[in-house]
DNA sequence: ACAGCTATTATGTCCGTAGATAATTCAAAA
DNA sequence: TTTTGAATTATCTACGGACATAATAGCTGT
């Protein structure tokens, strides 16, 4: 009769799927699941939180646990270290600097972070190669504003991604993706034709409410992010 | 003294970032943090499992809890239906059937789904319009011995997207995203150029084991899709 | 040296109780 | 009619105790 959280959020969502509990109906209140299932209600209250956080029904004090509508579904992946993830292929990864340059940021990545104008930021250009042919094309953006210690870091070794997770936090992050073509410059770099489509991931990241980085990914022709969860 | 969970996973990754605990450390165990802070075991153990979660500390029984070498940074965004992202940005939505047949799934897709030869599946292609332009190609396959129900419903109205987020629930999904050039076929639906670079996704659900369907989305040329967290 | 067993230990889960918190409802007051 | 203010109620959080589970560490006999 006793069940564990588990096996509760397990009979939960099965009646949900099989629509016993319909989608907007709501369902009985955690006493009542706790009586009927011979458990405490602490369990219950695990079971319907681990719910709610999976997107599958929503809660609101007093107005109970309802079905959500539209199951919200969410994706999450991991965002892995360039490195490792070449590596994690078996291929041998290596980095090249190509420009590093400190400058005041440009308008639209004032905009894209919300900064105010003069701004001096470091802007450094890389590439990342799996087995010595192009893996991915890194273009960054750090705030010396707020990060001074990007001006003495040495990114003729390690890129600046990797001395950046390693040195800093965040709080916010957005995070955008989409389909580019191959211009001159990148085409070079990529060893790809101009106007190849490539895979581009944008990235700007806050620490309680300061912009530090703003980066853009380019991928090699052919890349495929893939997640799996 | 006394700490809510809250503010104890709070305090904690505020040491982590700090420093004081630094990548690969272990963290005291949680009954000494219990005492340390004046609180209950269990509250020690939500701070914990919630930092776990976040992928910020791992934790092995009997090993303790450790800062993640690598913190994991994951992204999550959710999957938005299709025409609430249309109507969310103020466009009229206005979906399309292209083609629909029964037919046997092609061995491409019993590899991507892990189906075995001669499995039955229904073949969708349809368009998406925000405000009458083109938005988004779907084209997708559905287990049709698993989900027989598919075989009655109507696609004409509403799309296969729709209908599958309302009937069926998943275990395991896995996702993809790259770019492409546009071929002719996609050329025309999508009223773009042939060769454009635009936005792919492909998805693969299961439900306990069992594939349900595979989809290919893409999207017009420009999209970008975004997430915050 | 090595394989296998056992004791130890840190996390995982659960119980029963209790008070806090938030949101709804409904009635009284302006 | 509208606003204000309880009373109600369902969830949220917390406590301390208990047992379960998994993995390490160390011991033991071969």
């Amino acid at each position: 009769m006793a069940v564990s959280y588990k096996e509760l959020k397990a009979e939960i969502l099965q009646r949900i799927v099989q629509g016993d509990w319909p989608p907007g109906s709501l369902l009985p209140g955690e006493v009542e699941l706790a009586e009927r299932h011979g458990c405490a209600r602490a369990t219950v209250n695990r079971a319907m939180r681990e719910l709610a956080e999976d997107g599958i029904v929503e809660r609101r004090r007093k107005a109970g646990t309802r079905v959500r509508m539209a199951p919200v579904r969410q994706a999450r992946f991991d965002i892995p270290l360039i490195r490792k993830e070449i590596e994690g292929q078996g291929s041998t990864y290596r980095y090249a600097l190509l420009t590093r340059e400190e400058q005041v940021a440009p308008d639209w990545l004032c905009g894209r972070l919300g900064l105010s104008g003069n701004t001096p930021v470091l802007h450094v250009k890389c590439m990342h190669y799996a087995d010595n042919t192009p893996y991915q094309h890194e273009d960054r953006w750090i705030d010396i504003s707020v990060l001074p210690a990007a001006r003495t870091a040495d990114f003729t070794a390690t890129g600046p991604n990797e001395w950046l997770v390693a040195a800093v936090p965040f709080s916010t992050v957005e995070m955008s993706f989409r389909a580019v073509q191959a211009d001159e410059a990148i085409a070079g770099h990529m060893d790809c034709t101009v106007g190849a489509p490539l895979f581009q991931t944008e990235r700007s990241t806050w620490w309680e409410e300061r912009a530090i980085t703003f980066v853009r990914l380019t991928f090699r022709e052919g890349y495929r992010m893939t997640t799996r969860y």
